[in-house]
DNA sequence: TCTCATAATTGACTGTGCTCAGTTTATTGC
DNA sequence: GCAATAAACTGAGCACAGTCAATTATGAGA
């Protein structure tokens, strides 16, 4: 029976493993998978760029077959929105978790909306492939992870609209509504090389005074 | 000199064609073949799809060939901006110019937001397709074409912000483009699938009222 | 431990968007 | 009318995203 101790065979593994093990190995290989699809997809997007990364390039970094990919996600474009997501929450929570509480609440905005153009501005011509299948995810695992997205985003706004709006007859999920579809835009527009920066967040400025002030 | 009548070569039916023909021939031939472009593709986008037509079919359909086809656009999403501007420009000009005068700032941009809603409703599919490309077009010459529309709908919505605005400190043009971004975040929101029209438009009106609303 | 069922993986293959070297067609100067 | 030049066109071919039948790894039952 000592043999046991220098059991090698899959099952005798599995025995070993089980308890530390919740999921179970395959539940584990995927993730790590996942992960290393994910980080490469990551770099190559970032050092080559969206275009020029093929799927096989990905494939190969992340060490699985060219068709393996596609069983992690449904085609190219659902990669950058895999590769983005945590951290876009991860970021628009900080942006909103650092903001100064005595300041006014478009001075507030505004912080985080610089911080958010900060963070496309890192890389332009991803963020213009980005939008794009921010506005549009092709498929529906990616609709609910960009909810997740918009969930921290509106309850951020939201909480700035309504300590602020004591005086405001406004619903703050509405205002935070508008003023996301205002700073939606903006962005938009900047990415999309139609206006300069800070002409950009100087018009987005102006509109968000507009839709704050509540009267006079 | 009387031959000079029943001339057929080029030559002579360039000098007999030439002063009506301003542009020459060769113009002539490229605006057809655009013309008949566009018409290939928006049959075929409309009658199978986006993704499932491809460009071949259009150029066969066009009477071209395959690789003539990427000499009038760049890729195949450029077609589809082609294929809708000047239907775009041309309803967008229909939808303010038939507005009542009497009516609200509010009743006439959200008659002319449920146009356009009305307009994409007809094919939501391509217009998922369409609106990323709006939103980030791939290539120069569209987002000209994109402004030109955008230009449109800004005037109108200046003017409709314009007229009911005496009260208003607010600059009608950056009403306008708050106005349109919200509009163009609900727009997404429901081709995207998101929320139900109804709902949408119910949001869109509450949203428009907070800002045209000045102070209570 | 062995067997069986099922989940996961693979890479050769396919369809398609787009390119480009070679050809045709229009225009200009004589 | 005729070269010479330039513009427009063409379809064979390429690169690559995505598929699928065949294969391998995993977990459960006995």
């Amino acid at each position: 029976m000592e043999g046991n101790l220098f059991l090698t065979t899959a099952a005798a593994r599995k025995t070993i493993s089980k308890s530390p093990d919740d999921p179970g190995r395959r539940e584990r290989n995927k993730r790590e998978k996942k992960a290393r699809i994910v980080r490469a997809a990551h770099e190559l997007f970032h050092s080559q760029g969206f275009a020029e990364t093929t799927t096989s390039q990905i494939a190969e970094a992340a060490d699985i077959g060219a068709g393996t990919l596609f069983l992690y996600a449904r085609s190219k474009e659902d990669l950058l929105i895999m590769v983005f997501k945590d951290e876009m929450i991860a970021s628009s929570q900080k942006y909103f978790a650092r903001l100064t509480a005595n300041a006014s609440a478009i001075d507030q905005m505004m912080t985080v909306f610089e911080n958010m153009f900060d963070y496309h501005a890192r890389d332009m011509e991803l963020s213009r492939v980005l939008l794009k299948e921010l506005v549009m995810p092709s498929s529906p695992e990616r609709t609910d992870d960009i909810d997740e997205l918009m969930d921290v985003i509106f309850d951020g706004l939201g909480n700035i609209a309504q300590r602020a709006g004591s005086v405001a007859n406004a619903d703050p999920e509405l205002t935070a509504r508008s003023a996301f579809a205002i700073y939606y835009y903006a962005l938009i527009s900047w990415v999309g090389g139609a206006v300069e920066r800070a002409d950009c967040l100087g018009l987005l400025r102006r509109q968000l005074s507009a839709l704050l002030d509540t009267g006079e």
